[in-house]
Order: structure tokens, then sequence, then C-alpha cells
DNA sequence: GACTCACTACTCGGATACCTTCTGTCCGAGTTACTAAGG
DNA sequence: CCTTAGTAACTCGGACAGAAGGTATCCGAGTAGTGAGTC
């Protein structure tokens, strides 16, 4: 089992998004993790599609969160890049073979299901109790309340050193 | 995010080992689950790695389980057969781009990991508290107390409709 | 009748192709801000 | 000075290759049971 890759960098960009006071490029959020422009497009798209951030466009285009980062949960982001299929899937084993069950002596899932499905709901309720907001939080007291302040900076037109005016 | 497909054969195979009372073979597992059996040896090799199940070879061989059901839990044939790897792993983006943090600033790890760490912790634990003789236990209460005396009975040599002599 | 030996059949184990999914990239459609001219 | 048309640059969005991991398969190494032969 293994999560998609792109569900770290669209955690990261929500977080950084959390400073920003005006729409950000994707090519500006790339650059800023230093990540691929390209693919990291492609989980911004999975994002507006979930209705996490609205994508506006033209000349000052971008990326802007929604809503209030408190009432974005990890889980959201989650299953907006990932998909929001569980983990395991039942392929109804015990309805096959020489010994199959008869299909309606199965009105539950079996106990296999019922356990993984359990464990599933565990992981689900874990992220669904951490907002964006939490992490930007904690980003704070780790590291000092100023660096979401000079990203928010830093990702503002003309903030960083790419597209600033150098005369 | 997906579980392989193995999982589920692998955990339903513990669960009829349980009922069986001599070495039974991955050939007659695959046929009583109508699965590949080539592919379900790759799993029973791995549960054989990990110590969970015990492989005699021979002419009556095939695999028994190595200790009592209440002693395996489904998260150790979920490690087995799927790797004990975290699905989430962090790639630092943080110490990445031009606002990177210094490496001596990273004591500990960035909020998002921990979040994700947290939530796999959850999922462990879930499927750690529950054991195959458990899931055998539900699976008497759901279907009748016989048809894992049943299971066993077709398991054990000669008992299924493939290995009896027909004269 | 008991023992020894060779044989056969059956088992697991790892090495080998195929395919779906994830990763990474590209170019086109659409929109906005800006500029300059005209009233 | 205000309005307006045009232009140009920048944005997102979906369609297109490459790579990795999972899925499915096969054949070889090894072992236990079986039978015949011998003492």
């Amino acid at each position: 089992m293994k999560l998609s890759g792109g569900v770290e960098w669209a955690l990261h960009c929500c977080v950084v998004l959390t400073a920003a006071t005006a729409p950000v490029p994707a090519a500006r959020l790339a650059e800023l993790h230093d990540v691929s422009g390209s693919y990291l497009a492609k989980q911004l798209q999975a994002l507006s599609r979930a209705g996490l951030v609205d994508s506006v466009q033209g000349k000052a285009g971008g990326y802007v969160l929604t809503r209030d980062a408190g009432q974005i949960t990890v889980l959201d982001v989650v299953e907006a890049v990932d998909g929001a299929e569980p983990a395991f899937v039942c392929t109804e084993i015990r309805r096959r073979g020489p010994l199959a069950k008869p299909p309606e002596a199965c009105t539950r899932p079996c106990p296999i299901a019922r356990a993984m499905a359990e464990a599933d709901a565990a992981w689900r309720a874990a992220l669904r109790g951490i907002s964006v907001a939490d992490l930007a939080g904690s980003v704070g007291e780790d590291s000092g309340p100023t660096v979401l302040a000079d990203i928010g900076a830093w990702l503002s037109p003309g903030g960083g050193g790419a597209g600033a005016p150098r005369e």
C-alpha cells in the first residue's frame, strides 16, 4: 500500500495558500517547493475539482482556498488527490469455489471486509480530525510565527526572486 | 492508495487454515477459493517469510499456522503481504526551494508527516486489535459453526471432490 | 517377517513476462490586465 | 479627462509518453511416502 506522492505536495500547497493574500499560480507554488510544475498542476486540478480551491484565470490568476483553512480537513485533501475509494476492496471470495456460500446468505459484509473497513474508518477519522489551519499552526509553533508570513510575502506578486524587477 | 489484492487471499487462507488439521498445499487453498494457484503461492511464501505459517515439503506437505490463531493479528498478515512501510513517506519538501529550512532546524518531522503518521498508527492499531481467531469466530457467528468444520474436512486429504478416489 | 534401498510423486521456492497505475510532460483554449487612441 | 477597442501576456485545463509496481505464470530444487527386493 502506498499513497500517491502528490498528496504531500497538495498538503504543502494548501498550507502555504493559507498565507497568501492573492491568487497564486501553480508555477510559483512549484518553484517554492522545487518540484515539477507540470505535475503539481495536475494535483491542483484535482483540488479544484473537489472544490477545495478556486482557480482564477487570466493574467493575475492562480489558486485560492475556497473556504477558511479551519474548514478544510487533511482528509479532504487526501481524498481529492488520491480518490475516496477505500484501500481494501472485498471481492467476495466466499461466494466462489466448491464450498461457495449462496448469495442469499451474504446479507452483511464478510468479517474480513468488516475488519478492514473498521481500520479504514479509524484512519479517515484521524485525518478528519486535523484541519489545514491546525497544520499551519503547527508550522508556526515549530519554526516561529514569521515563516508563514515570509512565505506569504514571497508568494505575492513581485515578492519572490524570480518575478521581481531587478533595476 | 490501494491495498494489494493478495492481502484478501492471504487473510482468507489464514482463517481456513484455522480449521485444518494437517498441512494444506497451496493448490488446494487456491481451488477452495477459486483463484490463481501460482499467484496465491507467492502470498503464502510471503506469509512463510514473515514466520506466520510453516511450510512443509514432500508428498503430504503444505502450509500450517505456526502459532495459535489468537496470536496472529490481521496487521501481521497485512504487513507480511503488503510490506511494513507506512503509506505516506515524507520527502522533506520543506528543505527544498528558495525558502528552504536549514537542516539543523528540522529536529522533528514536519506537521504534515506527523498527521499522516498519526493516522497510520490508528489504522495499524485497529488491525492489531483483531486476530485471526476473532475472524474465524465471526465467520461462525455469521454462517453457523459448521461451515468452518466443513471447510476443514474438505481441506483434509481426500476430503474434497478433486483428490477423492472415485471408485 | 523385518529391514534397506531406490523410485516416484508431490511439495515449495525463486526467476521470468505482461499489464494496469502512477509519474512526468507538453501544448492549446480562455481570460484578464494593460496600452493607446479617440471623443 | 473619460470611454473604448485592441493587443499581448499569462493563466488553467485536458491530452500525450515513460517508468514503476503489482499481477499472473512457469519451471527447477528438494523432500516425504511408497513399493519392491533382500536377508
